[in-house]
DNA sequence: GTACTAAATTGAGCCGGCTCATTTTAGTGC
DNA sequence: GCACTAAAATGAGCCGGCTCAATTTAGTAC
């Protein structure tokens, strides 16, 4: 990967027109997890009950301690949850693809929203409020046993987190983070895999616990040994496989 | 608090008898929180579905890694809930009292247990497996609900967990476990309030991430300022209030 | 009361990673 | 190419809390 004039890597998100398509709408409510095996018919009716707005880069859609009214969807872009602290820190709780839900609800036990969700890059995003939603579950009875599967999963990703927290090194959780990442954004090409989504050493250190300066030296580190390549706001995985078996296997 | 002969605060649990008795069982499952609003009909079909076992201090229930088959709920006693880690590390991820559920079933998302469950004294525990737990799902349609709730509160009890572990220092993390012992278990005497269950040091430890070490220093910290007063498994917060003014407030 | 022992305590060296400060530079606009 | 600047990098001192080792003692059995 040579640039001839210094440019990001990442793809451009400033597509002319609205990205809230009807048919970018259905496709990504139909990969909301609670929603899976629902028929067209069914996706088509839900659909109705939705808003999408439109969220420029960096903007928020709704600010931690707020009331919680509304459920979202993610159906272009990304959107990244944080927690910040009563210390001053930011607690980097998710970074959302499309087809991935985000917000609160009285009917799921949420009184306030407990983090502030941002646009990482211009997004797309669907709404729905409470009285919409509880017509969806009470006429899709199987939406109520997906989300208890979702929380579920969702309660054991925090459960596992706890446990890097408290006996990972720094590195061993930066390398974790950067494979999910990988995975997540992740875009194949011949050179490695270009995480395809703004995500700065700031981010990076929110989301793993430490501080920007350690995640940087850690990257420094990582880039020495030819695993990643990175710049401003991007990473690149050269070789996550060698990045995994040194940082992670040893244990 | 005198103590003319050494001789542990807490109660002794060895009484004669089975603890599972139908009125106790009744009691405890209508405290369940997935299982309140219904009614004694209901909660007495519900019982025809659950098996009771009777658990002596330190034996396990259940053992991480193991398939989840079962879903269980103490009614006496309590029960700790410890993931190894890769590391040989405990963390203890929760401590239950008589009411609360625990376990899992695929139906729930789960698939392996993430932890090992332990009787943290002479328990009795209720048990209901896969099929006749969706037996109860179909004919109460409310439980959907309520466990979702529920899992949200879990979830959201984790990430807090998080935001402990990210940025508080030791003295903060073990003074928010005493008071939220205390006020789970916790016995109010003229003195203070004693943790009616055994709670050593490790256990301290294994649930605010630090060393047995570390929280022995405090707590001899703690009660040298007259805070608390302890002994070998057992804690009494002498004054809870000084304690959060002077471990928590201070930010 | 004595004997016992595992839980709790204490001492001390060590270090991972934090904070603070400064410098470098990736990427954009023109 | 130049100018700009915020993101990234780097240096260095500091310390919270860990690990390891040894000692003390709370609580039980008899």
């Amino acid at each position: 990967m040579k640039y001839s004039r210094r440019t990001t890597p990442l793809k451009q998100t400033e597509i002319q027109g609205h990205h809230c398509s009807v048919d970018v709408r259905l496709e990504k409510l139909s990969k909301v997890a609670f929603f899976r095996e629902l028929q067209q018919e069914q996706l088509d009716k839900i659909n109705e009950h939705f808003r999408a707005a439109h969220i420029q880069k960096g903007e928020p859609v709704y600010h931690q301690g707020e009331e919680a009214k509304q459920l979202f969807v993610v159906v272009h872009g990304a959107v990244k949850l944080i927690h910040h602290t009563t210390e001053g820190k930011d607690i980097l709780m998710d970074l959302l693809k499309p087809g991935e839900y985000f917000g609160g609800l009285p009917v799921l036990g949420d009184e306030n929203y407990a983090e502030t969700a941002y646009a990482q890059m211009t997004s797309c995003v669907l709404s729905i409020g409470a009285v919409d939603f509880e017509q969806v579950l009470h006429a899709n009875p199987s939406v109520a046993v997906n989300l208890i599967e979702i929380t579920t999963r969702r309660l054991k990703q925090a459960r596992h987190r706890i446990h890097q927290f408290t006996t990972w090194p720094v590195e061993k959780r930066i390398t974790s983070v950067l494979l999910m990442m990988g995975e997540k954004f992740g875009e194949d090409r011949k050179d490695g895999i270009l995480i395809q989504v703004p995500f700065s050493r700031k981010d990076l250190a929110d989301m793993t616990g430490t501080s920007s300066e350690t995640a940087s030296r850690i990257m420094r580190t990582f880039q020495d040994e030819g695993l990643i390549r990175s710049g401003r706001g991007w990473v690149a995985i050269s070789d996550a496989e060698k990045l995994k078996q040194r940082y992670i296997s040893d244990g």
